[in-house]
DNA sequence: ACACTGTGAGTTTTT
DNA sequence: CTCACAGTGT
């Protein structure tokens, strides 16, 4: 029973309930992770559940990859390991296993944000509307694929003239989707849902096949990932939920805390266990945490508390700028490194990605060795453009893919010949050879997508497609702009090695599925032990999950954290206005030991300077947690202007 | 067909 | 400031 021993009394009450619905409320650092992963552990050795038969569903890949990797080290050697996956991931699979029944090409492509925003903005052009950005369409169009409406109910709930021309475009773009054959990220959980919904064998045989399953940040779930458990989780209702209201922060993705306060409604006979024994923070950082999110009205209360020390006060520092500002956290990052704390506990968030640069400067500038997560390998244009090529010649419909590998490298197929060749319209001399060229490569990748591993298959694209012309090699070694494109190439083609080892296609079919479903970079490059021993850098939404020993919260400004988005009249999405109380709430308790707080009183944004003032988070916090960094001495020789 | 060049426009947060 | 894009010139 070694793996309940380390569990206290609430989380063993949690892990021995194996049959019957399930939720976990789980205050920020009370061992969530650890409940459920010793749940899943027991529930193979004690209950003798064989582990195919448990489905673990994620929100992030992050946290799919924790999972996953802390149950493999439990698990005793020689069993198979449970299904542990993204709820998208987990959509593609079965909706690959089952794509007879579901009505969808074998090789469908997978649309990112970027491939559906070219779709929408290709649906606008032949319409008048002007008035709305592409990334505003589709938000709406995506918003509402999350509540599970059609395009009917969604121009009949709106009843707007903005609806209505949404709606317009929205009909374009799901017949550009049909026709390529491909899905965009909320087709992935729709369609899954829909298939679930119509198909009963199918239905029956994936109830069958998951006896047991447990679906972590429930707090986040939507609409349709709501009925997609319960479609799986059939008359047995061995369902495990954990999850935290508090930590609800994706509200404008459709997520609907509802769900977690109804669980039990949903489910009767439903275990509730609630676990307030935080074991990560002090109880300074505990204290100042409690008090921002009591301030919340719409809430469950809750009581978490420590028994770990009271620990060091936390510390502001008012910055004159965003340059002073990231000296600072540079600064201290480099005491604190002196002192005995390791870079890779130590984490730097903020509110924008955009916020990163200065910080990353400073960090430079004092030779702190650190990494940046949400730099997306799989939407550089570079590594896209190989992709294109792949994904063109495994499906033959994606006419995006085909546009895309047609133009790079140039190779004098432009836009009047695209569209030929899509409507089948003869073509001249010069242009039908260009394209006869164009579709033999295609069909060469193809071929050797099926033949060979899938890193070769990769380095095939790569040669057959000419793209390497397209960063000329200076005279000096790789770098500059050129060079670190290249890179990027050829870190493709390692990237594939880890699918080498599936039958021929399998491989490339993985390695498409990764690069639609993984966006952060975070364990992609094999992190050599320089760089595994890095600060991180990261916006708060990315840090949810995590811990570290010390963590700087940057950028605390008003219109900033808390962002200023005020219930714009052009969105659909109804903001929740203490989304951003939470927000902040996932920041502070990611820490374990010291918090550092800033803000500046001046920050660039958009090419020119504009004045700050102070977050009203910040006179939220009790004043006796807090110790000021002083501005007159240490930090502020360090001002650059 | 495409490279170049000014213009204008825009930044949440993620699968 | 930076980036995508429309429009111009080759």
């Amino acid at each position: 029973m070694t793996h309940l021993d380390a569990l206290n009394a609430r989380q063993l009450e949690a892990a021995l309930h194996t049959e019957g619905p399930l939720l976990i409320i789980a205050g920020a650092g009370a061992g969530k992770t650890k409940t459920i992963t010793s749940r899943i552990i027991h529930l193979i050795v004690e209950k003798g559940v064989p582990p195919r038969q448990i489905l673990a569903v994620t929100f992030t890949n992050k946290a799919a990859d924790e999972m996953r990797e802390r149950v493999r080290s439990l698990v005793p050697a020689g069993r198979s390991l449970p299904l542990i996956a993204t709820f998208h991931a987990f959509g593609v699979r079965v909706l690959r296993e089952f794509h007879k029944e579901a009505g969808l090409p074998r090789a469908f492509s997978i649309w990112d944000r970027d491939d559906s925003a070219r779709a929408i903005k290709r649906a606008q052009d032949g319409l008048d509307d002007e008035s709305m950005t592409p990334r505003q369409i589709l938000s709406a169009i995506s918003h509402a694929k999350s509540r599970s409406l059609s395009p009917e109910e969604y121009e009949e709930s709106a009843r707007s003239a903005r609806a209505k021309s949404i709606t317009r475009i929205w009909r374009v773009y799901e017949s550009s989707l049909a026709s390529e054959g491909a899905l965009d990220f909320d087709d992935i959980l729709l369609r899954t849902h829909s298939l679930l919904r119509a198909q009963a064998a199918v239905r029956e045989k994936l109830q069958k096949r998951f006896s047991h399953i447990t679906i972590d940040e429930y707090q986040d779930t939507n609409a349709v990932q709501y009925e997609i458990i319960s479609f799986l989780s059939g008359e047995k209702k061995n369902v495990c939920v954990v999850g935290d209201g508090d930590q609800n922060i994706y509200s404008w993705r459709g997520a609907d805390l509802e769900y977690l306060l109804d669980f039990e409604r949903a489910y009767p006979g439903t275990k509730i266990v609630t676990l307030e024994q935080n074991y990560r923070s002090t109880r300074t950082i505990l204290s100042a945490a409690n008090g921002i999110i009591e301030k919340n009205v719409r809430r469950k209360p809750k009581n978490l508390f420590t028994e770990n020390e009271t620990g060091e006060a936390i510390e502001m520092y008012g910055a004159r700028n965003e340059m002073d500002e990231a000296w600072f956290v540079a600064t201290t990052i480099q005491t604190l490194i002196g002192s005995g704390v390791r870079a890779n506990k130590i984490a730097v968030l903020y509110r924008e990605n955009f916020q990163s640069r200065v910080l990353e400067e400073a960090l430079l500038h004092f030779g702190i060795p650190y990494r940046v997560l949400g730099t997306k390998f799989f939407e550089r244009k570079e590594v896209k453009d190989v992709l294109s090529y792949v994904r063109a010649a495994r499906n033959p419909l994606s006419r995006l893919d085909i546009a895309r590998a047609a133009g790079a490298p140039p190779r004098g197929i432009g836009k009047v010949t695209l569209e030929k060749m899509f409507s089948g319209a003869a073509l001249s001399g010069a242009a039908a050879k260009k394209v006869a060229h164009f579709r033999e490569s295609l069909s060469k990748i193809s071929s050797a997508i099926d033949t060979f591993p899938a890193s070769e298959a990769v380095r095939a694209a790569i040669e057959i497609s000419g793209i390497e012309r397209m960063y000329p090699q200076g005279e000096a070694s790789p770098s500059g702009e050129a060079g670190e494109r290249l890179e990027n190439i050829r870190e493709l083609v390692n990237l594939a090695t880890r699918y080498d080892y599936e039958q021929p296609p399998q491989g490339i079919e993985k390695l498409l599925e990764e690069a639609a479903l993984q966006s952060d970079q975070d364990e992609l490059p094999a992190a050599d032990s320089q760089e595994a021993d890095a600060v991180s850098l990261m916006t708060v939404h990315a840090s949810k999950g995590l811990e570290f020993d010390a963590i700087f919260v940057t950028g605390l400004e008003q219109g900033l954290f808390p962002s200023l988005r005020e219930g714009a009249p052009s969105s659909d999405a109804v903001r929740d206005p203490e989304e951003e109380r939470r927000l902040f709430y996932v920041a502070l308790t990611r820490a374990r030991k010291r918090l550092f707080l800033s803000y500046a009183d001046e920050r660039m944004r958009y090419g020119t300077r504009e004045h700050t003032i102070p977050s009203e988070f910040l006179s939220d916090l009790d004043p006796r947690l807090v110790r000021h960094a002083n501005p007159g001495s240490d930090y502020g020789e360090n001002i650059i202007t």
